[in-house]
DNA sequence: GATACTGTATTAATATAAATAATACGGTTG
DNA sequence: CAACCGTATTATTTATATTAATACAGTATC
């Protein structure tokens, strides 16, 4: 079986199975494009109902892991396309905290120096 | 009265009062270092249970608005000071934002010009 | 130290929202 | 059209958030 439920496990299952697929996801165990299990044999695997299965699809693809084709199936996004998805949330976040800056009064030098500041940690940026 | 209470509204009580007594302070009409009506004054006033004031004013207290001393009231905080906290805050925000974004890669550029299109907004947010 | 205030913590009741299930709809494929 | 797919809608159950009741603890005044 490819996961397994926990029901000591405070968390709502459809929580524990988004966290436990995006993780394989991240660690490569699921391979790029490859298909998911449908909603319905993954519930009948995990003996709930498919509408839990369908609300971690649908926060997978929220949050960018998956894509979902309706009448074909579920998909692992390409590992190239997910970075592209993560990397326009963060640079989102970066707008919006310097907006919300701007508005509470702070000058755009401090601001920039907020953002240098954080940018800095850990030698900044170092491929290998 | 201080302030009044809108049924009407689907938000809770407490949400509403802290809502409200925030915008005061914002607003200048409630003086800095002033007393806030005690947390049964106001629950009388107010026709509503003491710790929903309370939990009103625990809210204000976390967000910087006001402090409280046991045994003697509840302050509004110093304009001066509050400004500091809430700019402490959104400076944190965006050092925060920068360091996730360093840490998917993109390059300082980009994040400085995100960080840049954020402070070019004229208007903000809008109050009715 | 008695009283009359103040904020705060604990517990219980209740109202609201979240999680899950039942069911129906609409697309794709062979 | 049959057998799969994802998805939307509604209802039911369960969990959480909100409010209330009550008790505790600090400060000031007399």
């Amino acid at each position: 079986m490819l996961i397994e439920l926990d029901y000591k496990d405070r968390r709502p299952i459809y929580e524990q199975v988004t966290e436990k697929l995006a993780s394989m996801m991240m660690l490569g165990v699921l391979e790029e494009n490859s298909q998911l299990p449908s909603v319905r044999s993954m519930a009948v695997a995990l003996s709930i109902n498919p509408n839990t299965i369908q609300r971690a699809y649908a926060e997978l693809e929220r949050q960018g892991y998956i894509y979902s084709v309706k009448g074909k199936g579920s998909f692992v996004t390409d590992t190239s396309k997910m970075r592209a998805f993560r990397q326009k949330e963060a640079r989102k976040k970066v707008t919006e905290a310097a907006s919300e800056a701007v508005r509470l009064g702070l000058s755009e030098q401090e601001i920039l120096e907020a953002a240098k500041e954080g940018m800095k940690q850990t030698g900044g940026k170092e491929y290998d």
